[in-house]
DNA sequence: GACGGCTGTCATTGA
DNA sequence: AATCAATGACAGCCG
């Protein structure tokens, strides 16, 4: 328990100070104070202060995870809190809104918008760009769509300018280069697994107060003037593709009191091929994978999707879905009429053709043939809310019209950015343990910090060979270094122990000696020229604390001066040789103890008693022998011990750059999951203003984005409701989150 | 001579 | 109980 204890305390103590170094808050009560009582007990245990650090015990065994048995699984418990704990991190930049605009791309040269924003050059993608200048409340619209797409750069971590202190300029260039980068973005997204978008919309979560929703009302037609769609990478802009003309829409819009009618070739294709470069199945499958996905928890607090989701890229098709996600096809939009259109929308199953027309409800269910399967996906009631756009004003539909080659482009508009909403929430929701797990699993063997400092001991032996061969003098010496440096490296700290190298010792030496020792401490310094190029204060040490050599290896380590060897006599070279003997070597030979200090100081116990046993020793003689003895070993230990500090703060240094070589990936990590993320909702967007758009009325007309929406309810069927309804409905679930945080 | 760094030594503790 | 390793504290030495 006391192992335990100690490697608890002083590996917190250890990564707090390594998270502290690299920028990173940690509250140690959260954790004294968490459900870990064994933990706190321990860390706070009455012997904590006093314990000792075992750290050649831990350094020998915690290889391959081979601790102590009753401190198994501390490493994976501090590498999940340390990753944690990165993760976090990541969150805790705050990023001034006004520096998010150099993000936002504007798009439209003549627009008043652009000139208006800064250049920077970093081309985040955002429908800001595709504002429509002449909305009468542009100015806000703007605001908002940079407040939404600021929240997702501040919780990306990596947007701050320089003047941000959490930041550091490797971060920020670190940033930089990522959004200036044409990363293909499609390959990279087929690595995001689930648990990262839950990880990115867990951080996004936090940064969204719902105080937005009721910003959005009668923006839409701003909403549906973003008729240009940015390009998820370059932040181009370019038409949406589409392959009807949006202008017949605003002059059929049905009125409220009809009732709907959605006809059975409301399935036709909505795209041909040529005008499609993505097909609307594979992203209704998207869409549908990235619900199922997500255990959702949804409220509606749509608003700031709505402007932070820019219109799509609908080319981009490189989106990472869960391969085996059920995918309903059979969609079928009950009691509407889908005009105009002559071929089988392929989302939908054929059979819904032959469904009757039912006129007299206002809601027209979109019920799919296999409503387990959208339930599946779709799964929860507070879905319902999600679909419905936000009231449209007519106008938008105008400007729409001449830069999409698509009909239907122009009906982007805030009911899909809700549907985005809905998938942010729903993301956000799910940061489990599992997803926590397979970080741990992932960071785990790349992690720098560790508490196992056993690679150190090994680099060292590594340069043990050179160093040691400049300071010894006998082959005994040699000898005695090289079975000493394997086992320094293998054992670990408890490789400082020399007991392999007296053997050879014990016949060269003389009546003084302490070469084993010595070389032993040679093996501690940092004699190799790459060490101490790691440790420039080293080389300043020039320290002789060789008395206490012995003179044949002085004689060679470390010959006496030019000088001293002209004199050449005998007695100066003897005051030499005596100065150069510690103080315990003069007491033994004052005392004439019969053999060599190396061997009282290194001798095992047994070997040790015998030798003392063969001589008639008086008790003076015998207690200077064991003072010798003892004070020998504790100066090898006073060498381990400094050593051993020397290596742990060796290791936090490496400590500290492995986990700036982590924050930076794993902030690169997010930059890029982000911007799936936005790509996703982009897709969701173009989704349903595509099906939104084919739906078309008993007359053949389509339906008023402004009066209409689609809902997906909460059974599976997909609904086209009026909007009013549709917005007392996102009302309601607007409150139930709240609520439940309360 | 002051100062910082290194080293040895002592006392103590825990294994 | 003896032994040993580890370590804080202190003193001495050296540059």
């Amino acid at each position: 328990m006391l192992s335990l204890k100690k490697y608890l305390t002083e590996g917190l103590l250890q990564f707090t100070i390594l998270l502290s170094l690299i920028g990173v808050r940690v509250d140690v009560d959260t954790y004294l104070t968490s459900q870990l009582p064994p933990l706190r007990e321990i860390i706070l245990g009455p012997s904590s202060a006093y314990t000792q650090t075992q750290f050649h015990n831990l350094r020998n065994t915690l290889d391959g995870y081979g601790i102590h048995p009753k401190s198994i699984d501390l490493d994976n418990y501090f590498t999940a809190r340390r990753l944690l704990s990165q993760v976090r991190a990541l969150d805790r930049f705050q990023v001034p809104t006004t520096e998010v605009n150099a993000w936002l791309v504007h798009r439209d040269p003549e627009g008043s918008v652009s000139g208006t924003q800064p250049s920077s050059g970093l081309t985040l993608e955002s429908s800001s760009g595709l504002q429509d200048v002449t909305g009468p409340d542009n100015g806000v619209r703007e605001s908002e769509t940079e407040q939404g797409f600021s929240e997702d750069l501040e919780d990306l971590g990596a947007v701050a300018p320089p003047v941000s202190g959490d930041l550091t300029k490797e971060d920020i260039d670190l940033i930089d280069i990522l959004w200036r980068q044409d990363i293909d973005l499609g390959a990279g997204r087929e690595v995001f697994d689930y648990s990262q978008r839950q990880k990115e919309q867990d951080v996004d979560k936090e940064l969204q107060d719902g105080g937005e929703q009721d910003t959005w009302a009668g923006e839409g037609a701003e909403a549906l003037a973003r008729n240009l769609l940015v390009d998820g990478e370059t932040g181009e802009s370019f038409p949406a593709q589409f392959p009807a003309d949006i202008s017949s829409i605003t002059e059929a819009v049905p009125s409220e009191s009809e009732p709907p009618v959605l006809q059975n070739n409301l399935l036709s294709p909505l795209l041909t091929g040529t005008e499609s470069p993505f097909d609307l199945e594979q992203q209704w499958q998207d869409l549908m994978s990235i619900m199922e996905m997500q255990a959702m928890e949804v409220n509606t607090s749509a608003s700031e999707i709505l402007y932070n989701a820019p219109p799509g890229d609908p080319l981009s098709t490189n989106y990472s879905l869960a391969p085996n996600t059920p995918i309903n096809q059979n969609v079928s939009l009950h009691q509407a009429s889908l005009g105009g259109c002559s071929q089988d929308f392929s989302l939908f199953s054929p059979e819904v053709e032959s469904l009757p027309v039912a006129g007299s409800s206002t809601l027209l269910p979109l019920v799919p043939s296999n409503s387990t399967s959208l339930n599946s996906t779709f799964g929860s009631t507070n879905l319902a809310g999600f679909f419905f756009p936000p009231q449209l004003n007519g106008t938008a539909n105008d400007t729409a019209g001449p830069e999409l080659p698509d009909p239907l482009g122009g009906l982007l508009d805030e009911a899909m950015l809700d549907e985005i909403s809905l998938m942010d929430l729903a993301i956000e929701e799910g940061f489990n343990p599992v997803q926590a797990s397979q970080l741990e699993e992932e960071f785990d063997s790349d992690s720098g910090l560790s508490l196992d400092s056993s690679h150190s001991p090994s680099s060292l032996s590594s340069s043990e060979g050179s160093s040691s061969s400049s300071s010894s003098s006998s082959s005994s010496s040699s000898s005695a270094s090289s079975s000493a440096s394997s086992s320094f490296s293998e054992e670990g700290a408890v490789g400082y122990s020399s007991d392999s190298e007296t053997l050879d010792l014990e016949e060269a030496e003389g009546a003084v000696g302490y070469q084993p020792e010595y070389s032993k401490f040679c093996r501690m310094s940092y004699q190799d020229p790459s060490q101490l190029s790691c440790l420039p204060y080293l080389e300043h040490v020039g320290h002789n604390h060789t008395y206490n050599m012995a003179p044949s290896a002085l004689d060679s380590a470390d010959p006496p001066p030019p000088s001293a060897l002209k004199k050449g006599s005998k007695e100066k070279q003897a005051d030499f040789l005596d100065k150069q003997m510690s103080r315990d070597e003069h007491r033994a030979r004052a005392m004439k103890i019969p053999f060599t200090n190396d061997k009282i100081i290194n001798l095992p116990v047994e070997e040790f008693n015998e030798l003392l046993s063969k001589y008639q020793l008086s008790e003076a003689q015998l207690s200077l022998i064991r003072d010798i003895r003892r004070r020998g070993k504790n100066k090898m230990a006073a060498q381990n011990c400094r050593k051993r500090k020397l290596d742990t703060i060796l290791n936090l240094e490496r400590d500290v750059e492995d986990l700036q070589r982590d924050k930076a990936r794993l902030l690169r990590e997010k930059v890029e999951f982000l911007r799936s993320l936005r790509q996703m909702k982009q897709k969701v967007q173009s989704l349903y203003q595509e099906v939104f758009g084919r739906l078309r009325d008993e007359n053949g007309r389509p339906y008023s984005p402004s009066q209409y929406a689609l809902q997906y309810a909460g059974d599976g069927s997909v609904l086209l409701i009026p909007r009013t309804m549709a917005d007392q409905q996102a009302r309601r679930q607007e409150r139930k989150p709240k609520d439940r945080r309360k």
